[in-house]
DNA sequence: TACGATTTGTTCGTATGTATC
DNA sequence: GGATACATACGAACAAATCGT
């Protein structure tokens, strides 16, 4: 089984893992929805799709113009 | 000023205050996509993004071909 | 059993706006 | 002004599950 995993989930766990491992550090910016887009070989709205949800979540923030960077610990 | 408030996010508070109100109670439908399109005037996918935030945050529970539930309060 | 209508779920494409560089 | 990048919104297509006939 395993079942079916849609293309913005994917996204978005290989994200939230790269952010738990560290790989990606607080203040760090993520790569552009183009490049994800790219990576994952899916249309923009897909990739962004996983980042509303990191947005929402604030395990990121989003910067109109500039980019978007993972967001800073809260205790 | 007092800002622009995007389509999705006064569908999203007014969900929230209808369940935070008790106007809809755990385990209740919510309206369908069509009906939320409708009453806002607005594209289903307008619609569905506010849902998806909900359910995302766990705070409604949604079932495919029959419609989407407020979610039991967890503690 | 079979079919159609309804409803949620995923994906794509496009357009426009806004902010930054 | 132009290029880049995020933010909102629309329309369309298809899949999958449910329900009623």
């Amino acid at each position: 089984m395993t079942g079916y995993v849609p293309t913005y989930r994917v996204i978005l766990n290989d994200l939230r893992k790269s952010i738990a491992s560290g790989q990606l550090k607080p203040g760090d910016k993520l790569p552009t929805l183009s490049e994800l887009a790219d990576k994952y070989d899916c249309a923009l709205g897909t990739a962004r799709r996983a980042l509303e949800i990191l947005l929402e979540t604030g395990e990121i923030i989003g910067k109109q113009g500039k980019g978007t960077y993972v967001a800073e610990k809260k205790l």
